[in-house]
DNA sequence: AATCACCATTGATAATTATCAAGACTATAA
DNA sequence: TTATAGTCTTGATAATTATCAATGGTGATT
């Protein structure tokens, strides 16, 4: 399963917000401990509850974070290039609070989170970027909490596929960037309810293809999902 | 409206986890520009989707959180005493993304954004403080969401109680620490949901009277809400 | 004490969402 | 290609949750 390769041949991960203003040592240290391997699809990475020995770096492919509880399961979040994950349990030393999978064959720098924690004590820099990284991991949640709290599972929906429009260019053709199964997951339904609720957008110009949706009244739609910057933008 | 008293004369606030190991003159820059205020119950103190002009810290009272969206609003949390709130829009310079209102007479020490911003710029310790302070709030909302997303109502409600037991000691006592319209809120139902819910955990041994509540079956309620320190636990 | 406003509870009903079961479709591998 | 396993969809039904309306309680103020 380990791919013999030097995590330091990755400009793209020194380009990482969250590293790009690490100094040299700092980094090459974190670089010479970690492992850069890289896994089949739906491998089971790591288990909310465990101690978080890693800090994951995301390099290609896509992973899933997702938590259980009693004898169900909801997809948490996903991560693409080049994203981190589970910071916030690093930099605690505490356990994970959730779990993460491959979706796909992935390539994923891991980094010792001893060694995390020890460029976070040196590097003052890293410290500013880790506080950056989290402040902004934080919002997300927030938003999505927000979104989960105020908006029916239609109106979540709706704003989600106004989100994956404006991502893809806004041309009113979508590609549904996951299964229905997991965008359900991501979305508080069941993946029953969620065909439905694409039925229900039907009159809003929803047209659903296999994994193709077509909007083709923005408008309507927008009217219905009434998209607010305070849950759905990703930026601010 | 404002109360003249200088905010240094706060050791409680010297000795948060946020500002105990700030340097001396950080710290008091941060004293001077800031305002010890005492607000009435009921006033909103910001509202989400304005410019984060500063950093509060309940001194005294309480402080709820809350978001609106649509005609909806949902309480996201509490703040009391010493506790600060909206730490990552200052530090990110963005919009709030909650707005907050005082829900009793209460004193807040206000430090003005930038002066937060400054110091963390200019203070290594205040800066690894605020990470991990940071990496705490970001912890709690994911298990606030995970609560949501992967309990009913009534399973969030049967934790709830065993949480506050456990803060208040253990006796099977418990005084609800909110009117129930804002508990119904937190744990995002509606009053008569939460009335109904409680009915629900009759069987299990909850005796609700008024703001009171006695938990007489503390084992067979938690067979029912099989807590999980992953959701649960305040610490890790 | 009386008024008033607010909150909590209950009942009736509706809307939303989940579950179970079956069938259609899709992608992949033998 | 034919299996085959998985996903998606639909229908029927059940469970959960919300809404509306009415009532009783509580505490504050007058």
């Amino acid at each position: 399963m380990v791919i013999a390769m030097r995590p330091s041949d990755l400009p793209e991960v020194r380009a990482l917000d969250l590293f790009k203003s690490v100094g040299d040592e700092q980094f090459s240290t974190m670089m010479q401990a970690s492992y850069l391997q890289t896994f089949p699809a739906q491998v089971e990475l790591i288990s909310e509850g465990d101690p978080a020995d890693f800090l994951y770096i995301v390099v290609e492919g896509c992973v899933e974070l997702f938590a259980r509880a009693n004898g169900r399961e909801s997809t948490m979040g996903m991560v693409r290039p080049v994203g981190s994950f589970i910071l916030a349990a690093v930099l605690k030393d505490a356990v994970y609070l959730m779990s993460a999978r491959t979706c796909q064959r992935s390539r994923l720098l891991m980094i010792p989170s001893q060694n995390v924690r020890e460029a976070f004590e040196r590097d003052e820099a890293f410290a500013r970027s880790i506080v950056v990284e989290l402040a902004s991991c934080y919002r997300s949640v927030v938003k999505e909490h927000k979104d989960l709290k105020l908006r029916s599972a239609v109106e979540r929906l709706a704003n989600r596929l106004l989100r994956y429009n404006a991502d893809q260019g806004g041309s009113g053709r979508v590609e549904l960037p996951y299964g229905k199964r997991t965008i359900a997951s991501m979305l508080a339904m069941t993946p029953e309810n969620l065909s439905r609720a694409f039925n229900t957008l039907k009159p809003y110009g929803v047209e659903v293809d296999g994994a193709t949706v077509r909007l083709t009244d923005i408008t309507s739609l927008e009217t219905l999902a009434k998209p607010n910057p305070l849950i759905d933008d990703r930026k601010t």
